[in-house]
DNA sequence: GCCACATTTCGGTCTGCACCGAACTATCCT
DNA sequence: AGGATAGTTCGGTGCAGACCGAAATGTGGC
C-alpha cells in the first residue's frame, strides 16, 4: 500500500473500462464520433436504463463528455488520452493468450480497415505506413515517426500540409501499435490528416454501426496509384 | 454488441487492472524489476493468500510473468505493452476530476523523480527532456521525439551511443506523458539509455519499496553541470 | 393539449468476486 | 530430521454492482 494516489484512482478508471457493457460503449466511441444514449445502449447490448447508469458513471469520471441536443444526448470520448488508453489495453488484450477470438464478418471488416479515434488502422493503415516508409517519406522507429523532406513534398502534393516547427525540423508523428496486426501505423497529426484526406477524396466511407470503414472503387484506384497498395476487399492487402 | 473480439477481452484486461489490490501490484512492478509474492502482498495491502489468487489471475492473462528461484517466485510485468497501458491509464486518471488526491511524503518523492518502467519520469524526467529540447539536442512534438545531429554528439560524449538506421536517419524516441506533471518526458531507447547511464554514474539511487528514485550529491552536481538543471530535493526543480 | 420518443430515476434481485482463517506443500537452514 | 519461511489451496462470508421492470421527466411534432 505504497502510493495511494496512483494505485487508487488508476484502479477506478480501469474498473470503469473493465465492465463488458462499458467497454463496448467506449469501443463504439473509438472512432471519435459522438453517439446518442440509445445507440450506445444498442452497442452495449444492455437495456436503456442500465446504459444510462453506465453513461453517468463514465461521465462522472470524465472518460466521456456529453452534449445535449434537443431530446438527444450525444456522448463522445472526452479526450485523445482516453482513446490512447483504450488502444493500449487492446494491445495488451491482443497480445495475451489467444482465447477463442471469434472471427466473424464484422471482425474481418475491422481488421481490413477501421478508424482508430482520428486515424486509420487495420491492414489499410499499416499498408499506408509501409508504403510511406519504403519510399522514404517517413521514418519509423521506437514508437515514433518523422516525415522526411522528401515526404513533406509528397504529402503536399497529396493535399496535406504539415507545419514544420520554428527551427525547420521535420514534423514528427506518433505511431500507434495495431492490436489486430501487431504492427505500427501512423497516428498523431499526420495520421489524422491522412484519414481526413482519404475521406475527402471519397476513397473510404464509414460503415453503419461499426468503426470499420469501406474502401470505395475510387479508393482502390487511388491507393494503388498514389501509394502502390493493391488487392483490397476480401483478398489480402499487399504492396507492389 | 458489435464486435465481440475487442469489447470482450479488452474488458477482461481492464477488469484485472481495475481492482485496487491488483492495481497496486502492477504499480509496484512498474519500475521493471521483479518482486516476490511476499513483497507484492505488502504493496497490495492484502493477505498473502489473497495476493496469491491475484497473481494467478494476472499470470493467467499474461499481464505478468513468473520466474521461480528457489522458494521464491519472482513476478515482473510480462511486456512493455503492459507498462504502457498502465501509464496510459494513469494519465487518464490524473486528467480526470481532481478527487482528494492525498499528497503524502511518498507522493512528493514520486513526483520529484521516479522510474517509469525503464526510463525516468517525474520532475527530473521532465527537466531532462526540457534541457535536451532547449539546447536543440532533441525535438519533441506530437507524442514523439527525435535526436538531432548535434544531440547525437552530445549524447555520445555523455556516454550514450544510439544506433542510426541504415539510411543515416537520426534515431527517434517515444515520449511518455507524465501523469503527475502532464508534460512529455523521454521514453523508448533514449529514455532507457539515459536512465541506465544516470544509475551507472551514481547520480540517482533506487529507494526501498517505491518507484521513486533519490538524487545523490554527485547527481545534483552532475545534472547541474551537464544538463543545467538546478534546485533539487524539496525545492522546486528548475533550469538555469 | 396530446401522443411518441429519448432518457433517467427508483426499487429490488442476484451473481460475481475480493477477502480472510486454516490447513497444506515446497524449499532452505542448521 | 526439525523448524522456519515462502507460497498455495480450500471453504465460507459479505459486499459491491450490473441488471431489468416500472414509472417519472423531458422534448419534439401535430
Amino acid at each position: 500500500m505504497t502510493n495511494i494516489a496512483s494505485g487508487n484512482t488508476l484502479a477506478a478508471v480501469a474498473s470503469l473500462i473493465g465492465d463488458v457493457a462499458r467497454a463496448n460503449i467506449l469501443s463504439a466511441l473509438m472512432d471519435g464520433r459522438a453517439l446518442t444514449a440509445g445507440e450506445l445502449a444498442w452497442h452495449a447490448g444492455v437495456s436503456a436504463q442500465t446504459t444510462s447508469g453506465h453513461l453517468a458513471k463514465l461521465t462522472d469520471a470524465s472518460l466521456i463528455a456529453v452534449e445535449k441536443q434537443g431530446r438527444h444526448r450525444y456522448f463522445r470520448l472526452s479526450s485523445p488520452d482516453v482513446a490512447q488508453a483504450m488502444e493500449a489495453l487492446m494491445t495488451v488484450a491482443a497480445s495475451g493468450p489467444t482465447r477463442h477470438r471469434p472471427t466473424g464478418p464484422t471482425d474481418t471488416a475491422m481488421r481490413t480497415a477501421r478508424t482508430c479515434y482520428d486515424h486509420l488502422a487495420g491492414k489499410l493503415g499499416i499498408a499506408i505506413a509501409d508504403a510511406l516508409t519504403s519510399k522514404g517519406h517517413v521514418v519509423i522507429s521506437d514508437g515514433a515517426g518523422a516525415v522526411t523532406r522528401k515526404g513533406s513534398v509528397f504529402l503536399r502534393e497529396f493535399g496535406i500540409d504539415l507545419a514544420n516547427d520554428t527551427k525547420g525540423n521535420r514534423p514528427l508523428c506518433r505511431t500507434c501499435l495495431d492490436w489486430s496486426e501487431r504492427r505500427a501505423h501512423l497516428a498523431g497529426q499526420l495520421g489524422a490528416a491522412l484519414c481526413i484526406r482519404c475521406f475527402d477524396l471519397g476513397w473510404i466511407k464509414r460503415t453503419k454501426d461499426s468503426r470499420a470503414v469501406a474502401i470505395t472503387r475510387s479508393g482502390e484506384a487511388g491507393f494503388a496509384k498514389t501509394f502502390g497498395i493493391k488487392a483490397f476487399g476480401n483478398r489480402a492487402l499487399g504492396m507492389s
